[in-house]
DNA sequence: CTTCACTACTTAGCGTTACTATATACCAGT
DNA sequence: ACTGGTATATAGTAACGCTAAGTAGTGAAG
């Protein structure tokens, strides 16, 4: 992972997993998966297992153990109403610098 | 600042001070004052002072010192070639990310 | 002449986050 | 037994923005 990514993932990575669950409960290998489909091809996987204990600790999302038949039992989690209230402040806080950003990258030109 | 906006400006800040240095050499304390009519009001002095040294360090930016008849010296910091390549690259991860995440955002309406 | 306000830069210590590396565990096929 | 895919956990590290406090120069107000 380059340095820039691996720096400007921070604050972003929590949203982005927080958007992937909402409506589709998941859980972490699969979470994993996604990211990687969806062209983050070099996220680790101790980063989103860190990521998804850190959410649930700060009561985001519930969580549900289930059996698997490849494995381990699965730990999956869902967006609750307080993880949906912090997807919603992300969504702002990503506009705002997302905007100013492309202002800058305007002026630039 | 709030704790997301703190995190996510991770690793966009340093580019934005590149993106804003483009063209036009500025000192930290002019840096700062622009940062916050751009409306990153609350960004700390000590934050910007801090990543100027870094990107010096970096060999990101040329530095003259120059008098000013308000106070103490200025260091006037101007992008040189490396830090026009790194800006570049800055650019080009912040529109993948940019790119994913409207994405995710347009998946989740 | 001293106090205040503005300009201008510096730095030590802290909290948060992603990465690296390693470990554990379950199951299927060879 | 061994390998490979599935599945989770965690200790240690580095990077970066924030807080807080300090130094220094100039000019105006009292």
């Amino acid at each position: 992972m380059g340095r820039q990514m691996t720096e400007m993932l921070k604050g972003t990575l929590e949203g982005i997993v927080l958007a992937l669950l909402t409506g589709k409960p998941a859980y972490g290998y699969e979470i994993t998966t996604l990211l990687r489909e969806q062209g983050f091809s070099e996220i680790a996987e101790g980063t989103v297992y860190a990521l998804l204990v850190r959410i649930e600790q700060k009561g985001l999302v519930d969580v549900e153990k289930r059996p698997s038949e490849k494995g381990p039992p699965r730990k999956v989690y869902s967006l609750n109403s307080q993880g949906e209230k912090e997807l919603d402040e992300f969504w702002n806080t990503w506009s705002f610098l997302s905007e100013r950003l492309e202002q800058l990258r305007k002026d630039g030109k």
